[in-house]
DNA sequence: CTGAAAGCGCTTACAG
DNA sequence: CTGAAAGCGCTTACAG
């Protein structure tokens, strides 16, 4: 419980003004001589800036708000990790913020998160009412959703290329043959899962088909895997199953290999995502990769320049990942064949 | 961008003074009539408080500091996520520090942590230097140690009862009949791993037996899916397998099943911590549960009481969770027989 | 390059 | 209860 030092103790021993420490500290111009003083009697004091009051004057706090609603998902951790890294690098750390219930809460949290001074805000796979997209531009601090879309907001966002992705999984699944291919969609409150679906759904469209079925999975385990069961159980039985991503596809595995049926024999299954599991023997997941690495890189990159450019224009950045074949579905007619 | 509205703009429409307004935020106390005339102003001016500025006058900056390894593991992104919400239920929030390298990267992190004049420190899964710890301890820094001990740090730490629970996983195995049980064990390094061997090697001895093997896993899918294959490739194989945590048993029993064994008929699998798969029909672990909500009730109480308190003892706090028997085991002998 | 001084936005004794 | 004033630990023009 020793007292923090102060500049001032440094300089008293240094023998330079209080300003000359603070110049040391902050990077600015001093000579040689001064910086070998302050350093060593900082040094021997033990000292460090206080973050907190050179925030307060520069205004500049360092920080970066992250919300996230859940972390069950796989995808999440990951991202997390790559993103507490990415921006420590920068000088940047992650405050987090949990929402408790993912539709309303953000609201509160990020008031929380402003009076906090964050100098930028990630919102990982959440909304933001246009209100509070508002707030935080008034307030000068820049957002970027990850890994959720929201036209009209006027904020930045950085996804996969939904879309293709949804087009891509459907169309391996045309590709191998099959004729009844239902889709199990994630929440179709969120634009993620309202691409998906739509590729899913034009990639039918090309190929004259109908979906055997489109449900809302919700993005939860339980529901997608009611929802396989169901679709499962009928006499006529969809041959391949698109799932809005991962985290429900291997509850649909589960479901549907405790019915009985042989994947991909039976039924095929394509996630999306790939996220670590995917490549698991246990599931062995066909998916269409989400990069995470090169979303990191852009919402980083995205923020920052944000932060330092005080870049008025929102970005909307897709980033294309490759649909990984795994045993989960049939592979491709025609192709080694 | 408009700048931010200070409790000096607030007083002048108020028209009351500037302590007036920060004592009503601060919950001093006020009469009636100021709460009211403050309140509204503050409302039609949308005034906050700087956080920053009140942390760097009270020292209290109401800030946590969290280091974590590594997040694939499925343990932690619930620890975290319950911890975030704990926390922020008592007006904490968690400030993210990603370690790169486990080993010796803390030290230069903590530094970090406490530069940002964090209110106290939850470790997960890292080790601290002694001399970090007395650092922490100096600067009246609270650390409490999740999901790792460090015995002779002076540090508090929470974790489950593992030597226990390694006793109660062999036990299992023990009374199912088995004669020739391993042990790939977590990270020697960690006092974690050695306990829960030590629970194994305790449980043995008991049992008159020998131990068919006992290797380091490392906390590692790779070096656990090796060991395992190497293990089963003898000509003499146990029957049997306790692994240090799931995360490395999910690797253990993808590995046995891609070497053509039935799990349990030709080796029964024992995990620890019972992640969220582990209860998943791919794996079906039989496992130690870790209780994660009550660890981390003992995390946010240990550490908030020693912020308040000042309170100099540290606690080291160990949570019993019992043994969840599945599919990956053979049930105990004698019981439905 | 350097020091004295003002100021960041608050909290908190101190008088009244 | 309330206002004037000092001060938290820094940064940053401003002169020299």
């Amino acid at each position: 419980m020793t007292r923090r030092v102060t500049s001032l103790q440094v300089a008293e021993l240094a023998g330079v003004s209080q300003s000359a420490v603070s110049r040391v500290f902050s990077g600015a111009s001093a000579s040689p001589a001064t910086v070998d003083k302050v350093k060593k009697a900082a040094e021997t004091l033990g000292y460090r800036p206080n973050v907190l009051a050179r925030a307060m004057i520069t205004g500049k706090s360092r920080i970066i708000g992250l919300v996230v609603a859940y972390l069950d998902n796989q995808f999440y951790p990951e991202a997390l990790e790559r993103l507490s890294n990415a921006l420590q690098e920068k000088g940047y750390h992650i405050l987090i913020f949990t929402v408790p219930n993912a539709t309303d809460g953000v609201d509160k949290v990020v008031q929380d998160l402003m009076d906090h001074q964050v100098e930028g805000i990630i919102a990982a796979s959440v909304s933001m009412s246009s209100s509070l997209a508002e707030t935080c531009a008034r307030a000068g601090i820049p957002v970027v959703l990850f890994n959720r879309g929201q036209p009209g907001s006027g904020l930045s966002s950085v996804t996969s290329a939904n879309i293709k992705g949804g087009r891509m999984a459907t169309q391996a699944l045309i590709d191998a043959g099959h004729s009844r291919i239902a889709h199990i969609a994630g929440w179709d409150g969120s634009l993620t899962g309202r691409e998906r679906r739509e590729g899913f759904e034009a990639a039918m469209a090309d190929a004259d088909m109908i979906p055997f079925a489109i449900v809302d999975g919700m993005y939860n385990r339980d529901i997608a895997a009611q929802s396989a069961r169901q679709l499962m159980s009928g006499d006529l039985r969809p041959d391949a199953i698109f799932v809005g991503n991962d985290h429900m596809a291997f509850a649909v595995m589960d479901a549907v290999r405790g019915m009985g049926f042989q994947i991909p024999q039976d039924v095929s299954i394509i996630g999306y995502d790939d996220v670590p599991l995917a490549s698991w023997p246990a599931y062995d997941l066909t998916t269409v990769r989400q990069p995470v690495n090169r979303m990191v890189e852009a919402t980083v990159t995205t923020l920052l320049s944000a932060i330092n450019d005080t870049d008025p224009y929102a970005e909307t950045i897709e980033i294309e990942g490759p649909l990984i074949q795994r045993g989960s579905s049939r592979p491709p007619k025609g192709q080694m064949q």
